[in-house]
DNA sequence: CCGAATCCTGTTTGATACTG
DNA sequence: CAGTATCAAACAGGATTCGG
């Protein structure tokens, strides 16, 4: 049922998924990244799309998910100045994650809701 | 290769993948369930195995795992009083998310180590 | 033995206003 | 447009002490 679990050290399980956790925590990370699992998008495209969040965090985040490869940042030479968002391999890499989350999500609200 | 991600509505997606991460979310919420994962423990015993965490955090972390039908508590009625904890089916289910986490975990060390 | 209560610190997050 | 600066609020985490 549950492989991997069982076959490291209880150490190592836990380093793997912290430095997992680390990545994708956040009340900000994922909305981000799966704002720009349709493509390229700029800072105030995303700010937009992502109602609640306030430039700062946006910002904040943004560098964050850029420090682990997660985004890629360029700086476009227009007039104004322009800035495209767009996930890496490794970004995308963590929708299986995601489905994961989610699918794991449904299933705990349904359990806990029929009481 | 990502298939429920595109599925779903953005906000649907979000909603269930908070609900799994304020679940599992935080520093020691997966230390306890893998603690667990070996069959029910006291109290005493987590508090030694997972050594650097504090009595309040354990009791704190123990009691929000309950309030989410992760694990259960029974009091034991010995002298001195004992308390045993134990994972919940729904607490036993999120192997497989754990898993994921372990296995992308170990992706993004990779990823992240060749520079 | 199994916690509860209290106090304290540092980090996270946020609202708002402002800048090149 | 794409952020930064500032200040305040909220929260996480820890040390220590106490109680049934």
């Amino acid at each position: 049922m549950s492989g991997k679990i069982k076959e490291k050290t209880c150490q190592f399980k836990l380093m793997a998924a912290r430095d997992a956790l680390e990545v994708i925590q956040g009340r900000w990370r994922f909305p981000i990244i799966i704002a720009l699992s349709d493509g390229k998008k700029r800072f105030g495209e995303l700010k937009r799309e992502i109602t609640e969040i306030s430039p700062k965090m946006l910002s904040q985040e943004l560098k964050s998910l850029e420090t682990n490869k997660m985004i890629t940042r360029s700086l476009l030479n227009t007039m104004p100045i322009t800035v495209e968002y767009e996930l890496t391999p490794l970004g995308t890499s963590s929708f299986k994650l995601l489905d994961e989350l989610l699918e794991w999500g449904l299933h705990f609200r349904e359990e806990i809701m029929r009481q």
